[in-house]
RNA sequence: AGCGAAGGCUAUCCUAUCGCCCGCCAAUACAAAGGCGGGAGGAAAGUCCGGGCAGCUCGAGCCACCAUGCUUCCUAACAGGAAGGCGGAGUGAAGGUAACGACACGCCGACAGCCAGCGCCACAGAAAAGAAACCGCCUAAGGGCAAGGGUGAAAACGCGGGGUAAGAGCCCACGACGCGACCCGGCGACGGGCGCGAUGGCAAGCCUCAUGGGCUGAAAGACCAUGUAUACCGGCAUAUAAGGGCAGGCUCGCCCAAGCCGGGGGGUAGGUUGAUUGAGACCGUCGGUGACGACGGCCCUAGAUUGAUGAUAGGACACGACAGAACCCGGCUUAUCGGCCACCGCUAUUU
RNA sequence: GGAGAAAUGGCAGAGUGGUCGAUUGCGGCGGUCUUGAAAACCGUUGACCUGCGAGGGUCCGGGGGUUCGAAUCCCUCUUUCUCCG
């Protein structure tokens, strides 16, 4: 499969949709907190080099309307940045599974977000390059 | 035009780039990339009602439990809607010195039954419901009375007259209330008479009457593939009357065992289905006071499954509210920046 | 997506039509005891609005209704919690 070729897209193959996968992903999988998120992230068997899934709770947003704009907007900094973090992986044969938590009571700005998922990016290429 | 009262429709738009879900086309071993088309709401919400659909082996009767509650109609059904009755407050208003007010208009109403039974009615008050008697009134002194007083949310129907020792529906007229195998109008609620009765309130107290209702809930259920317990199925055998099961209980009715033989595939994880064509939308004609119905034409309008509508840049103006489908419909309730349309009442102006 | 429960002074928690703005415990404040403190014992203590004060008014999650009278009964909304894979 090859992601390159739409580097900036964000298909169904990298959306981390197996059940098995993430009760076991929050089991064992390592924790990485970067305001406004919380990350479990862990190394895994698969064809793509990242699955990703984006959650917000319920307990902190009442109106689904609201958990959608979050969700939307994390997933569009996600897409249009993650170009590093993908061909690092590739370059060292690696494939992981990440949850992404948005834990903050409310709604961040979009520029904002931007830039807080850049640093979660960072920080994650640089833990999976400790490996 | 303003104010008031109520109802219906609508729910920012355009361009470019990046990106998501579904369908079709073409292509292919498969997938990806490509082209074209479609992609949240009036409330999608709350889950407050009613259905469809599915499972519980199937069903009948009685009871229990739950719900509804003026009438008739609409509807698949409803606690929804329409029309009507009755009641309420309001506006206008002939008339009237005024109080008031025939009549008209729209608005609101959980609006069956305390003449089946039981229960409750604090404090105050003599007394709070088969009447009794504190002050009081009358008396031939045994007793009789409930008009007047004050209390209270409420005091044994109101008011006037007769009547009496004093009084009382004790009697009478008018009126309020209740009842009716009665008469007239209406399908009916009810209205108008006639006759009879003798009365507090509360049924969002127990309850009575009438009507309706099994329970569970798509996390229901069906199928496929991988391949081990033993579910399940069929046949034979045992047993014939106890026991167990069948949707809260009882009765009826129905079903059932351990053994042998054969078939068969559970859990778990994954996929397909259920799932979007439906009590469907729009247009027209006809019927009906209306809700709505009938007929004809025409259209296909989200279908995800860790869960698709977003982001950036620019522009327009009325500067954009509440808010996101998850099996599907019909209602109700609640949230909502605005815009448009029709209707009623009053006030003022112009023609 | 579905099912259910609860909401009462600062906290916990009774009260299920009437003398209830509300019993009790914890807490707070004051006192006794002590060199001082703790414990114990005694007393006191709801919030908001209004008033110089005495006092008055409102309040049992919000709103409406039934009733003479509602924390209690009914309807509706809000919030919180629990359960079902």
């Amino acid at each position: 499969m090859n992601t390159s070729s739409h580097s900036f897209g964000f298909p169904k193959c990298e959306h981390l949709c197996s059940r098995k996968l993430i009760e076991k992903l929050y089991n064992e999988g390592h924790r990485l907190r970067m305001f406004p998120f919380n990350v479990q992230w862990m190394i895994v068997e698969g064809d793509v080099p990242c699955q990703v899934m984006i959650v917000v709770p319920k307990r902190k947003f009442k109106h689904a309307v609201d958990r959608n704009r979050i969700r939307r907007l994390t997933r569009e900094c996600y897409r249009l940045q993650k170009l590093q973090l993908i061909e690092t992986l590739q370059n060292k044969g690696l494939h992981i599974a990440v949850s992404i938590v948005y834990v903050h009571n409310e709604m961040t700005p979009y520029e904002q977000l931007f830039v807080r998922m850049r640093r979660l990016i960072d920080a994650l290429i640089k833990e999976t390059a400790a490996l």
